[in-house]
RNA sequence: GUCCCCAUCAUCUAGUGGCCCAGGAUACCGGGUUUUCAUCCCGGCGACAGGGGUUCAAAUCCCCUUGGGGACGCCA
């Protein structure tokens, strides 16, 4: 039976570094049908948070990785002093002012293997005795570490890069406990645009604020997933493909630089894989947040007409955010101008002419329109071309977008007849 | 400084000795489709860090150099 766990310490929120190595341990557990422990590393009382495993846990679950057991370290004291002193008693451990320490062999020298790497071999006089339990009574990482994953009986450690040089010291206090060791694999690290450790100052870093940026988590799933592990020449994966394609022997041992160009472009590929109804129902809180529309608005607005809009919306934006701006000349509020346009007088009489019409249509739809349009038009000697973009602005507040028909029709009549109006009479020159 | 890891286009990567004068994706540039924009389609640009070996044959194996990263706590 596969057990693998993903054991964040809580001194800040989740990154993406953080991200992916739960990520490839979730996929692991659930591609073999195993189970995923989510271990909460909080031994270090001054730096560990309440709001840091809050946040973690949000982004967990924002990340649709759901985990089958939970620990708090912390609570688990007294089983980590019940393993420490069998070690004083076989006398692996001895006591030196108040701390208790791990006792390594100044010759010879301790070879581990990654599934990863191989064989990695540290000369001991590089190891050096270590403390296993502080002076205040509590325990250090590199000890509870290997009492919990004992205890948790957990098969495969997948864990960031810089863990390796622990790996020697861990290997010693499972053997002097006499438990048989799991499967390592060290997971080459997320390096920034520079190369450098990814921080701040390249931008995000957080998960939650990959989520409050209009990304989709199966975007940023599949963007975190291809960073080290790959599948032949294929790039757009759901949640259930990762599960089913996922394997360790895939991964990649080189370190990988984070840069959101192709997390954009995936976003924007899940976007327009999405189910319609589910996406509609993401944008909306986001919609409503911007001020314009109001709650009570987005019920009556006929979703129908929302989810025409929204299909013909979605193609355009890259995030949840610019599709939630996009979609707020859906509704009869005064909208966002991100273009404008000077209206000749031959033009506003033309679209008040226009929206006279559309008023009077008795068949709704992108078709009737356009039959409306060309109609009015050849009766007034003027082409669609005179007034397209005209009206794409009156009725948007952009000059580029949907086809003028179709984003027409699932703005519905009204709106778009008191827009034209409107328009026509502000901007006339 | 010592120890450890890594090394294919700008970026993510395919490639596990011959199928590779290296394939895909993003980005960028051009073209087509579109009244516009986006999507979509087509094309272009662009890499095996360097040097030695091993082999009939090396991006693939070995060594060195260089470069990058990580670890050296009574942090995790």
């Amino acid at each position: 039976m596969i057990r693998v766990r993903f054991a964040p310490s809580p001194t800040g929120y989740l990154h993406v570094g953080g991200a992916r190595t739960a990520l490839f341990n979730w996929l692991f557990a659930r591609h073999a049908g195993g189970t995923f422990v989510l271990r909460i590393e909080d031994t270090d009382r001054e730096r560990s948070t309440d709001e840091a495993i809050e946040q973690i846990v949000d982004s967990m679950r924002w990340l649709g990785l759901d985990w089958d057991e939970y620990y708090r370290q912390a609570e688990r004291h007294d089983r980590h002093l019940e393993a420490a002193e069998s070690l004083l008693r076989s006398g692996a451990v001895y006591e030196r002012d108040g701390a208790w320490w791990f006792r390594v062999p100044e010759a010879g020298a301790t070879v581990v293997h990654d599934e990863l790497v191989g064989d990695v071999r540290f000369d001991n006089d590089q190891l050096k005795d270590f403390v296993i339990r502080r002076s205040d009574g509590t325990f250090v990482y590199n000890f509870v570490v290997v009492v919990d994953d004992v205890d948790m009986a957990i098969t495969h450690v997948i864990r960031g890069d810089e863990h390796l040089n622990n790996l020697p010291k861990q290997m010693r206090i499972y053997q002097a406990l006499g438990h048989p060791m799991p499967l390592f694999y060290h997971l080459p690290m997320i390096l920034g645009p520079d190369r450098g450790k990814l921080s701040k100052r390249h931008g995000a870093t957080s998960v939650l604020e990959y989520r409050d940026r209009g990304i989709l988590p199966e975007a940023l799933v599949n963007f975190l997933v291809r960073l080290g592990w790959a599948h032949g020449d294929e790039e757009v994966f759901s949640r259930e493909d990762l599960v089913r394609l996922f394997t360790l022997e895939a991964l990649n041992k080189s370190a990988a630089v984070f840069e959101d160009a192709k997390l954009l472009w995936l976003n924007q590929q899940h976007m327009k894989r999405a189910d319609l109804g589910a996406l509609l129902g993401l944008v909306e809180p986001l919609v409503v947040a911007r001020g314009r529309v109001p709650e009570g608005m987005w019920t009556e607005g006929g979703s129908d007409r929302l989810l025409a809009g929204l299909a013909l919306l979605r193609d355009r934006a890259r995030t949840l955010r610019d599709l939630a701006a996009a979609m707020e000349m859906l509704f009869p509020v005064p909208i966002e101008r991100e273009d404008e346009a000077t209206i000749s007088p031959l033009q506003g009489r033309l679209m008040r002419v226009l929206a006279d019409e559309i008023e009077r249509i008795e068949s709704w739809g992108a078709k009737g329109l356009e039959e409306l349009f060309r109609g009015t038009l050849a009766r007034e000697s003027a082409t669609l071309k005179d007034v397209a973009l005209a009206c794409r602005i009156a009725v948007t507040g952009r000059k580029a977008g949907p086809g003028l028909f179709e984003i027409l029709s699932a703005v519905g009549p009204a709106v778009v007849a008191e827009r034209l109006r409107a328009y026509a009479g502000a901007m006339s020159a």
